[in-house]
DNA sequence: GATGAATGAGTATTCATTCAT
DNA sequence: AATGAATGAATACTCATTCAT
C-alpha cells in the first residue's frame, strides 16, 4: 500500500534497517560480552536504544536474533570468497589464489575473533538454519567455481568433492586457530594450510610426496 | 584415570559411579533429542531414576552435566588415540599410522554422530572447561610423541606446530563429515585427509608438488 | 437513536457511524472466534479496516468495545420489546401477548446465539455498565407497561416486582435455551416459560394449581 | 511408591490439601477484590503463602485457578441439591419440598453472591469445564430424582424435560436476585419461584389458571 | 481526522537449586 | 546419603495505548 514503486528508501524503510542494524550490533556485543545465557531481550533492545516491542517487530524471538547473526556472518563470507573468487584471471596459479584466500580470511576471522567464538557455539536449536547451509553448498559452490578455473592445476577433477574438502578445511584450521590461539605464527598457519589444501588437490592420491617407508602395503588395520 | 581394572571400588564408590553413568546416559539422549534449552536438570535426573538432589550430589549445577558429557568424550578420545599411538612399532608407516588414526576417529565419529553435533553446538559458557584443553594440549601431545616416532619422515619437525595441525585438521575434517553427511565415500575421505596431513608434515614448504604456474612471486594481495 | 430513516447524515457523521458499526462487528466475530482473551485492539482494527487510532478515537479502551456490543444487544432487545408491548390493543389476552414476546425473543437469541454465549461470559470488569441496567430497570419498566395493560387479569398488581420476575423468567430460560441447547422443542419451550409466567402472574399464591398433599404446613427447614 | 494403603491423609497429602484449599481461597478473595483481570498467579500465590511455583505445581495455568473455583462451587451446590432430594419422604408436599429446595439454595447464594457474580461473569475460554456440566446435566438429574418421587402430583411426567426446566428456573431466578439486589423480599422471591415451577409441573398445559380474554386463538405471530 | 510505528509496563510460566525430612 | 517438595528469581513475549507525522 506503500511501495509505489519504492524510489528510494522510504524514511519508513531507512529507520527499520537502522533499527535492525542497531538491534544486531547490540546482540553482537552481548553476547560476546555475557555468552548466550546472559543474553535477554530486555538487555538487547534497551542497549540498541529501542523498546522490546520494537526488536520484537522484526525478530519474532530471542534465537532469531542469534541467526540474524549468523545470516550477516554468512554473507560477508560469501561476499569476500565471491570477490576473491572473481580474482581469477589476475592471481598467477592456484596456489596463489589459495593463498589470498586463506590469506583474506585468517584477517577476516582474527577480527571479527570474539563473536565467532560464540556464534560457534550457540547454535543448538538453530542448527540447519538457511546460514548453516552456507559450509554445505554455497561457499563449497563458490569454490567450486575458483578450482574449475584452475583444472589444469588438479590431480583428479572430482570439484564438488574437492571443493567441499577444501573448503572445510580452510574454515576449520583457521577457526581453530583464532580460537585457540596456539603459538603459531599466521603466516606458518596460512603456509601450511595452502600446502595441504595443494596436496589434497593437486596430488596423486596414495603416493604422497615424500614416502620414506614402504607404502605399498595398503592400510589394513582393524577399526 | 580410569584405572582399566577397576579392581573392585567398595559398594558405595560402586553405587556413585553407576549413578554418574546412569545420568550422564540421561543428559546424552535428552540433549540428543531436545537440545540445550530443552534439557533440564529434573528430566535427567528422573530419566536417570535418582532424585534431583543425588544429581546435585554429583554435579555442582546444569551446565557441569554437558561438561562432563565432554569429558567423558574426551577421555575416550584420549584413549583412542593413546592405543594407536602404542602402535607404533607395529605400523610400517607414517602413512599408514596416520591412515590407522583417521580411521579408527571416523569409525568413532560415526557412531556418536548425534551426541557429538549437540556437543559440538553447546559450548557456549563451557569454553576453556578442561576438556577444551584436550585439543589445545593433551590430544596433540600424544600426537607429538607419535610423531616423534616418525621423525625421520617429517620434513621440518617442529613437533608441536606440526601435531597441532594434524590433530586439528583430523579432527576437524572428520566433525565436518559425520555433521554435514555430505556425498563423498568413508574411503575417499581418509585417503585426502592423510594426503593433505602427509602434505603438512612431510612436504618442503613454499615448493608444493606441483605447480603448475610461476610462484616465485609471492602473494602480495591486500588483507 | 436509531432514527429508522437516518435521513442523510452530513458525510462525517456518516462515515464515523460506519467507523463504529464495522469495528464493532469486528469485535463480535473476533470475540465469538477467539474469546475475551483472544481479542485484541490491533486485531479488531485491523479486521474492521481502519487503523488503532481510530478505534480509540471512538473506544477508550479494550473494554468498551465489549461494552459496546452489550449496549448494542440492549438496545436491539429494548426495541424489539417495545414493539411488542406497544402491539397491547391486538393480542386478545396476556397469554397470547406474552406467547408473542417469549416467540419473538426466542427467534432473536437463536439467531445470536454464538455472540450471547460470549458476552453473557464477559462482563467480569464491565459489570454495572449502563447495558447491564436494560434488565435491572428498563426491560422492567417496559414489561410493566406491558403488564399494567392486562391489569385486570393479574391477581396481584405489585408491578414492579410482577415485571422483573417476568423479565428475568423469560430471559434466563431462553438464554439457558439457547446456550445449552437441551432437547425440548422450542414449542414446548414457549408454553413451559408461558405457563410459569401466568402463574406468577395470575394465580392466587400459596394455593397453587393442584396441590396433592397437605400444604397447610408452611416450609419450617433451616437456612 | 509412598502410597501403603494410605492409612490416613499423609503428611504430604495433608500438606497437598492445604495448599490447594488456601490457594482457592487467595484467589477467591483476589477475584471478587480485583476482578479477572486483575487476578495473577504471583499475587494469589502470595496471598496464599506460598511460591508461585507451588502454585503451578496443583494448577497448570491461571484460569485453572477459575476453573477450579467453579469445580468447587458446583460440588457445593450438587451436595446441597442431594442432601435435599434425600428428605423425600420426610417433607409432606411437592410444594414443600421445592420450597425448601429454593430456600436452602437462596440461602447459599446471598452467602456467596459476590464469588458468584464474579464466577458468573468469568467463563471465557473455561466454558464446557465439567463444572458447567452441572447444570446440562448433574443437577437436572438430581432433581428428575426428587420429582420422580412426586411423580403423582406432576401433571405431565416428561421427566428430563421438567427437571432442566426446574433446574434453571431456580437458579436463573435466584442468581438474577442476589446479582441484581432488586426491592423484593426473599419470601415473595420464594414463593414466585415455587408457584411458578408448580405451574411448570402441575397445570395442565394451555389451559393456564385463570384466563381472561379468549385462548382458542393461538399466538399466531410473526417473529 | 487518520495512521500505525513505537512504546514498555505487565505477567504467566519455567527450572535451577536448596534443604528439611 | 537420598529424596523431591518447595522456592522464587529470572525472562520471553504481549498488547493496550500513545503521538508524531
Amino acid at each position: 500500500m506503500k511501495r509505489v514503486h519504492t524510489p528510494r528508501k522510504t524514511p519508513t524503510q531507512a529507520r527499520s534497517r537502522m533499527m535492525v542494524e542497531a538491534i544486531l550490533t547490540a546482540t553482537a556485543s552481548i553476547i560476546v560480552k555475557y555468552g548466550y545465557k546472559g543474553t535477554n531481550t530486555n538487555l538487547v533492545a534497551q542497549l540498541a536504544g529501542v523498546s522490546v516491542g520494537s526488536l520484537y517487530q522484526y525478530f519474532p524471538n530471542k534465537d532469531s536474533l542469534i541467526a540474524a547473526l549468523h545470516q550477516r556472518e554468512a554473507h560477508n563470507l560469501a561476499e569476500m570468497i565471491r570477490n576473491i573468487t572473481e580474482q581469477y584471471p589476475k592471481v598467477g596459479s592456484l596456489h596463489e589464489h589459495l593463498s589470498l584466500l586463506v590469506k583474506t580470511l585468517l584477517d577476516h576471522y582474527r577480527q571479527e575473533t570474539q563473536l565467532l567464538r560464540v556464534l560457534e557455539k550457540n547454535f543448538s536449536e538453530l542448527i540447519d538454519l538457511p546460514s548453516e547451509q552456507l559450509y554445505k553448498t554455497e561457499i563449497p559452490v563458490l569454490l567450486q567455481t575458483m578450482l574449475k578455473s584452475w583444472q589444469d592445476s588438479l590431480w583428479r577433477p572430482n570439484l564438488p568433492v574437492a571443493a567441499w574438502m577444501t573448503a572445510h578445511m580452510i574454515r576449520s584450521m583457521l577457526h581453530a586457530y583464532v580460537v585457540e590461539t596456539p603459538e603459531i605464527s599466521p603466516r606458518d598457519l596460512e603456509q601450511a594450510i595452502v600446502r595441504s589444501v595443494m596436496a589434497l588437490l593437486c596430488a596423486a592420491p596414495e603416493q604422497s610426496v615424500s614416502v620414506p617407508h614402504d607404502l605399498s602395503r595398503h592400510s589394513s588395520m582393524a577399526s
